[in-house]
DNA sequence: AAGCGCAGGTGACAAATGTCACCCCAAGGC
DNA sequence: GCCTTGGGGTGACATTTGTCACCTGCGCTT
């Protein structure tokens, strides 16, 4: 019997998904998170064989939640079964120890499939996003250039930026400039959105 | 016996919530469409009680096949679950003559019984989005700065939008301009993120 | 010690953006 | 006829962006 717990912030997926997995006779959910930490806490306290966990949720997402388990040595094997196609969310998800990556988009009956392979130790990549990564460009930006990028997004002016980061304006400026010249963008507008698109920010 | 459609572009959920319903007696799912021109064909042929949609969709929105369906008479009645509390959308369902609008976030146990209110001529709104939207500030933007703000938030220029809506470029600024003041931001970019955050884009 | 790379910064300049006042003209009232 | 209204436009101006060359100080090799 393969114990599971599952994180997924929308209630109605979250019960769609629980229903499906109980026509498998040998999966049991032992517990249900609605965002981050309850999932973190959940694992920590109920020791299950799988996590089964979206990307986006309230206070921590999916992939820090792996990271965290990784850090605290739990051996609980995570699997992310997210909306986004997006190419940076695998690779960070790899480093983050996840043994599983699957894509919402893909059929319903490959999920109690890909549940047992990561039990048992195997790791579950969608095919239709392993080789999309492959081609797929490393994100090229630094750190800094994403988080100027970062508040660039949401209509901040330079100076603005500048007095969030403790830069001058005139080097926010230069970060911004660069990360559009590095992913082909004519503004920071299009820069963010290039940016998000890929999953980097 | 109730007769249904369900369009969603995610064949994970469609699955789940599929596997959800076949556990109620009264339901009976009788078609599956991935995006909206599928949705609307089948549910033309079909003719089921109830079109189960999700609003994002690739082709057409869920809004959009339900206000073709309202158009040509069929009798079907549709109900919208989605993932947005975005209360603009709402009223423009509404506009589209859906009888019943759901948020993923709500419990799932909460679905069945929806379909069974709607199915029987009932108008269901989701009980929080219901309260959000009626303290919810209407759509300020008129049709123009919609469209201008759907081009300038994926970076173009105003000399591009200009080029694109056979607009002066000075007109497009005046369109921005006055958009963002509507919608009280300093700029185009957060004006976008404002109208977007709203359902209004 | 000399040299290198790199994060942060400056200054100057062109271009794009934001703001505002005001113009034109085609519908529609009356 | 006259007046209003609204879409589209212009011109002028201040401000913000984008681009680029070059400076500074710091830590690191060798």
């Amino acid at each position: 019997m393969i114990r599971i717990v599952i994180a997924e912030d929308q209630a109605l997926v979250l019960g769609a998904i629980a229903s499906l997995l109980a026509l498998e006779p040998d999966l049991e959910i032992v517990g249900r998170a609605a965002d981050g930490p309850q999932a973190l806490e959940l694992v920590r306290g109920l020791q299950p064989d799988i996590l089964l966990s979206d990307i986006e949720m309230p206070g921590l997402t999916g992939i820090e939640v792996a990271a965290r388990l990784k850090d605290c040595g739990v051996p609980t094997r995570v699997l992310i079964v997210t909306t986004f196609g997006r190419a940076g969310y695998l690779r960070r998800a790899i480093d983050a120890g996840v043994c599983g990556y699957l894509l919402k988009d893909s059929p319903a009956d490959r999920l109690a499939d890909a549940i047992r392979r990561v039990a048992a130790g195997g790791r579950v990549i969608d095919p239709e996003l392993a080789s999309v990564a492959a081609f797929a460009p490393a994100d090229p930006l630094s750190d800094r250039e994403r988080a100027v990028l970062r508040l660039a997004q949401d209509g901040r002016s330079n100076k603005e930026i500048g007095r969030a980061m403790a830069l001058s304006p005139g080097t926010v400026r230069n970060y911004l400039s660069e990360a559009a010249a590095k992913l082909g963008a004519a503004n920071r507008i299009e820069a963010s959105r290039i940016a998000r698109e890929n999953g980097w920010l």
